[in-house]
DNA sequence: ATGGTATACTGGTCTGACCACTATGGCAAG
DNA sequence: CTTGCCATAGTGGTCAGACCAGTATACCAT
């Protein structure tokens, strides 16, 4: 029986989300003042506290201002950044998408790290590979080094943003569902292919062959596909009780 | 005289970057549960709702997981995810650097949305390129338009981790210091120009030629960046109270 | 017209209290 | 000895009212 978590939100959630779809709908508009804390409050019924906690989770967000002394204002991409923020905590993004993105972007930021790796960050790279290799006894198969590798990759690409990119991806690989997914997935013998992967990429980085760098990454993210295609059947029908991700990458509608 | 803006950081920001140092440097391990809110408060000699501010905002940022009656409790990946947390509120992604990013993963972003738009998503970026084109009397120079059509070129290529990336790229632009250039940088003439690359990217897309609305996306970009160059001296020379970027991109250490 | 100032309003913090939920351990029934 | 209940202590969640510290504006003296 397929049971559906609870999850007593808190007020100062329901509060924000009540302010983010204002300003997704363009209710409120960029630059907009919001009612003061205190009015806030009493027009929804609750204490300040709330209140106050709902826009600093707003203002960490970067959707909103707010300006001592002066008050909470709308910052002006916050009407764009609010599907953002929506589509990254609804972990709406399916496991061969994410696959997908990550075979584009992570293979031109290898050819990049070819182009521009110092002798430092291929030790630091090395040096993933071999805390994967020496530590084949680790029962949790989600092995950090695993993200680690790829962000030193990007790292070794010499652009900060890229190594942002990077991380934004492995964030994404946190979902729920990504992370139930792996437990059926991961293997040992795939990990130890997976390791040799990196340990190739690794050479072709420090031969400084971009070409070599970019096809050798995303061969390695095209067989973890294929794995995980070929797991998929079992998955599904053990996890039914989670929203079915596209299959391979079917046309999508437009979300605004 | 250069002056540095003053801001009064709220005692929730210094709390939270405690904590985030200690994730960070493996004081708190992932699992482990912080002190209740009521001993951090005394501990550091405040009350509890700057502290309560604190943890909310870690939780928005997906580093510490709070459960109601029990504690709260540091997340997985919340070491990863510290650097990242790090880097995109400190702003220190240059504007050569993003823009070589953008470059690189934009270019291949295109490619995708040549295989893959509908037509409804045609109309949705045409629409984009007529919003600026008939606007041409507005008076900010950053239109929002220009993220946009972007953002929906990403949303033709199907794939909503790109879509998701994309963003990201567009927000790194918010921070303080590519906000002031652009003041500086942007022109009616450029935006034009802009506009017109706007275009021909979209009607490559729209004959499903995925090579050239890849090779016309980054020559974009190159242009944006060839003028962003010229415009450089004037810039550096104005504000220079600021952290200066690396100019093109020389190589860069490792950041930890 | 200028510049300072009084003042009302805003966010920031504090206090202390109470509620709701969780965990734990002891105790009684099986 | 196991099982299941339940009291209890500790946790986060919320409330109330107060005061502090900045900001903005309108007013007044110069």
């Amino acid at each position: 029986m397929p049971l559906t978590l609870v999850e007593p939100r808190r007020i100062y959630h329901q509060i924000a989300e009540q302010i983010v779809a204002m300003i997704a709908s363009g209710e409120l508009l960029p630059n907009a003042r919001l009612p003061s804390e205190r009015d806030l409050a009493v027009r929804l019924g609750v204490s300040r506290p709330p209140v106050r906690e709902a826009l600093i989770a707003l203002e960490v967000e970067g959707l909103v201002d707010v300006r001592m002394g002066s008050g909470v204002y709308v910052r002006q991409e916050a009407a764009s950044r609010a599907s953002t923020w929506r589509a990254r905590k609804a972990g709406d993004v399916g496991p061969f998408e994410l696959l997908a993105a990550r075979r584009m972007v992570e293979s031109t930021i290898a050819a990049e790290a070819a182009k521009n790796a110092t002798t430092e960050q291929l030790d630091a790279i090395q040096e993933t590979v071999d805390a994967i290799r020496d530590d084949s006894s680790r029962y949790d198969l989600r092995h950090p080094a695993d993200r680690l590798f790829h962000v030193r990759v990007a790292e070794a690409s010499g652009n900060t943003a890229l190594v942002l990119l990077t991380n934004v991806l492995w964030d994404l690989r946190d979902g729920s569902l990504h992370r139930r997914i792996e437990e059926y997935f991961s293997t040992h013998e795939l990990r130890d292919q997976s390791n040799q992967d990196h340990e190739d990429i690794l050479t072709a980085i420090r031969a400084h062959d971009s070409r070599a760098a970019s096809n050798l990454m995303r061969q390695h993210l095209d067989r973890v596909e294929r794995e995980l295609s070929r797991a998929w059947p079992t998955i599904t029908s053990t996890a039914r009780n989670e929203k079915e991700p596209a299959r391979p990458a079917p046309k999508r509608r437009n979300r605004v």
